[in-house]
DNA sequence: CCGCTTTTTTACCATTTGGTAAAGTCACGA
DNA sequence: TCGTGACTTTACCAAATGGTAAAAAAGCGG
């Protein structure tokens, strides 16, 4: 029977002392950075420690592995990741609705730019570890979204759009400022121009591809 | 002094018998699934060599090492991958010619999404290999593309649009398609669908934020 | 400031990984 | 068909990697 560890508490115990959460904190940040820039089999346990300015075992002290870290990071990720879509509701006007979706989503990728490479990496790589969030999370909010947008392009208040792939381009133009940051910096050093041109150019883009 | 390698050859000397041709193909395609799914670090040259059917050793036979595989990859992929955007010219109607370099983007995301993830994941990590092709390759290209833009936008040929912002919307939205595969399946899992939803929708999309 | 728990360090291990040396085997032109 | 150079395999190696055991150090309630 081996010692129980910290991070391996069960579900029920959620007593963490202030060291635990401080820690697990740091450990979680420092993998993050690891694991955004790597993907999973890329990412050390050892880059990840030195980040954290931990010692390994010390990482495995609150981790139970490897997978652990990865897994948790996941987890928090996809909380975070379906909000902005889940806040465009049926009040309101259906043009200001999507614009304002679209314009969190942007400020997401400007404001977690490692989260958005984590997402994009484990996606890349076949979503091996994420496949369930995405069946269990991510498609019925989907679903249930698309229908939103088919209701209000029935009732003549947006242009005719396939849902799904509206969802879809704003998904893909919104994170590819996060993703490809370091081919877009080549092209566009100006940070502040590239980020300000963006929003205005979506903003266009959608809105005339919405009114109706 | 080593023995002269087969990959080693300078580059001078071009000859390479069939033997030679067919496996150092035959190891790059392996190694294109396997980088494309896993990253420089995270692919192994033992699951190259098990998805090319050789050993390890004969695959140090015809590569000087790992990055040696790597950085022959990426040249390969530069060349195929700048040719839709340089085919794009100043005779023809604009607005159809960018739908035309549109289309052309969204049917190699179709036919090769293995080097649009190769190219995918060598951005998300920063790009350490690819620099040096985006600076001397792909930005007097981006440049040029952005002036003859902006002179169809000046000469009233075209909407108003910022060039730059344009070209990279056509990028996001159709490598999306390849690259996020795992994630689009869970949500749209008819893979024709799919493709064709995707066709029509870039091409309302575009077609409406360009019309003059 | 004592004793007990939590946290951290030191010293390891087994496996994997990129790479090499050298002995074999094959192909093919003379 | 035979010799020579091109190709392939076998047997390794040193470093890196995920992980563990157990001792040492820190915290902390009483």
């Amino acid at each position: 029977m081996t010692r129980q560890q910290a991070g391996t508490a069960g579900t029920g115990t959620r007593r963490r002392s202030r060291i635990q959460r401080e820690n697990r904190g740091r450990i979680l940040d420092a993998a993050l950075e690891v694991f955004s820039r790597h993907g999973y089999r890329g990412a050390t346990l050892d880059r990840i420690a030195a980040a954290a300015g931990l010692s390994k075992p010390n990482i495995l002290y609150y981790f139970a592995g490897k997978e652990d870290i990865h897994i948790t990071l996941l987890n928090r990720l996809m909380h975070r990741w379906l909000e902005p879509l889940a806040q465009m509701e049926e009040t309101g006007e259906p043009l200001e609705e999507l614009l304002g979706y679209m314009r969190r989503k942007l400020q997401m990728s400007r404001d977690y730019p490692r989260e958005s490479r984590l997402f994009a990496i484990e996606i890349l790589q076949g979503a091996p570890r994420m496949r369930p969030h995405l069946e269990s999370g991510l498609k019925p909010l989907f679903e249930r979204k698309c229908r939103l947008i088919a209701d209000w392009v029935a009732a003549g208040r947006l242009a005719p759009v396939d849902p799904g792939q509206l969802i879809v381009s704003i998904w893909a133009t919104t994170q590819h400022y996060a993703d490809f940051e370091a081919q877009l910096a080549v092209l566009m050093p100006e940070h502040e121009a590239r980020w300000n041109g963006a929003e205005a150019h979506l903003e266009t883009m959608f809105r005339k591809m919405l009114t109706p």
